[in-house]
DNA sequence: CATCATACCTATAACAAATATGTATAAGGA
DNA sequence: TCCTTATACATATTTGTTATAGGTATGATG
């Protein structure tokens, strides 16, 4: 499933959107380049994984979306709602646990049962 | 694609199989306990996830199988083959920096592009 | 003798990311 | 003017892997 990123990806794009768009709003090509650099280069998201995404979690009541014509173009800005950041708070929950386990996996030196 | 933990999973089973039998062989049924225990429970991959995941890296070269008859029954120990360190490296590799992404992520408390 | 833990296995379903396209407008350069 | 690039959206299809749900068989326990 993994090129761009290699692996390990999954889960990721709808953390990602919920945290960002939880802070402030933006269009989804914003978001993609917002990913890309608050990630440092490490997360790069194709339009055709965060369009798709964003449209899901709007779907799920977890976006709410609002379109602006801007200089003659349309951009829609999604922001996350309530019910997004309660699922942002057990995706980040568990997120942190696999995490946990990973590490306690990778760093572990001795002993196994 | 998850239920017992929860999306984030991709990559995991091939990342914590060829670490664990990296630093000792273990049989099918031993690792799946090993890596829950060392995963503090974080982690409980089914045998259904386990063992294919033991067949394909075997088949791709970066597991070494080895039968043994113990108490009457056969076990299948299996160990990371050199190729497969290796690709455990680029593993750890990706993991982190995927990771670190996220984390960046997630910490951030201020500003965007 | 029945049940549970051990120990292996595989087929299918489910699901999400990756890829490849497609449309259309504005801006910038030749 | 024309061509190209950046912007901005969209979706269909492929791909790949985990999750689930089965199945077989032996040894130990009560």
């Amino acid at each position: 499933m993994a090129k761009t990123n290699a692996a390990f990806m999954s889960g990721i794009p709808e953390l990602v959107v919920l945290r960002l768009l939880s802070r402030s709003q933006m269009y989804g090509y914003e978001l993609i380049r917002a990913i890309r650099l608050a990630s440092g280069e490490s997360i790069v998201l194709a339009e055709g994984v965060v369009y798709p995404t964003l449209h899901g979690l709007e779907h799920r009541g977890l976006l709410k979306a609002k379109e602006k014509l801007v200089k003659g173009r349309v951009r829609v800005y999604y922001q996350t709602t309530a019910k997004g950041k309660k699922r942002l708070v057990a995706l980040e929950s568990d997120w942190h646990r696999i995490n946990n386990g990973v590490e306690a996996i990778l760093r572990r030196l001795i002993c196994q049962s």
